[in-house]
DNA sequence: GCGACAG
DNA sequence: ATCTTGTCGC
């Protein structure tokens, strides 16, 4: 896939952040798509003690979640990391990667957040704005947000606010593990985010798509 | 000034 | 994220 090229990278924190407010601005909080029958995970590891960051994309069929293609690069490491900066580290690998896939995904899925973000600009919205691609953000842990005690069984979830804000929603994909945090990233509306996320779960906490992309970017030298 | 803090 | 050993539970 090909997306919008010519973006700075070599951005002060500051000057990020001023850019953060301005494509937040752009992010799209509905859907805004069509039949998806593509959905690539993305997820990123370091090797070289941080030095070089490995990037990894992988297309799975929807719903069947059948592996189409898969893509993995490689680029020197060039900002730190700076909670609430995340994409600044990593997108740039990740675009790497996105671009040597030959068949252009219908959503992506994303470690980290989305809109559950300080500017509501998380990795999975900054990407979506950028490749114009819907997305969805799926965090491990909380970057920021609160919210009450979460339903058992799987599938079950409850919203992730800041203030009056709905930003999120912490979401039991498996009965007896620790819940996900999932916000919409860009193109798509919270309900439809945790139903893409459901409809990418299998037998395991993390959804496929995760899965793969992880193993891609942090398992054995490929 | 004191905590919180995606990956 | 990465560095690291054993250990608890299905």
């Amino acid at each position: 896939m090909r997306y919008r090229a010519s973006h700075r990278w070599d951005l002060s924190p500051r000057e990020a952040v001023e850019l953060q407010r301005e494509l937040a601005a752009q992010v799209i909080r509905t859907d805004d798509f069509g039949t998806v029958r593509r959905v690539a995970g993305v997820d990123v590891g370091f090797e070289d003690g941080g030095r070089v960051t490995r990037a990894a994309a992988a297309v799975l069929s929807y719903p069947q979640l059948q592996p189409l293609e898969q893509a993995v690069a490689r680029r020197p490491t060039e900002f730190p990391y700076i909670p609430g900066l995340l994409s600044f580290r990593e997108i740039p690998a990740v675009l790497d990667a996105l671009n040597q896939l030959k068949q252009t995904p219908d959503l992506l899925l994303c470690d980290g957040q989305g809109l559950a973000h300080p500017r509501r600009l998380g990795i999975a919205s900054h990407l979506g704005v950028i490749t114009h691609l819907p997305s969805i953000g799926v965090g491990k842990t909380r970057l920021t947000g609160r919210h009450g005690t979460v339903p058992q069984q799987k599938g079950g979830w409850t919203p992730l606010t800041d203030g009056d804000q709905i930003i999120g929603a912490v979401l039991r994909t498996r009965e007896g593990v620790k819940p996900l945090y999932i916000s919409l990233g860009h193109r798509i509306g919270l309900e439809s985010a945790i139903d893409f996320v459901m409809g990418c779960v299998t037998r395991y906490k993390l959804p496929e798509t995760t899965r793969q992309a992880h193993r891609l970017a942090s398992g054995p030298p490929v």
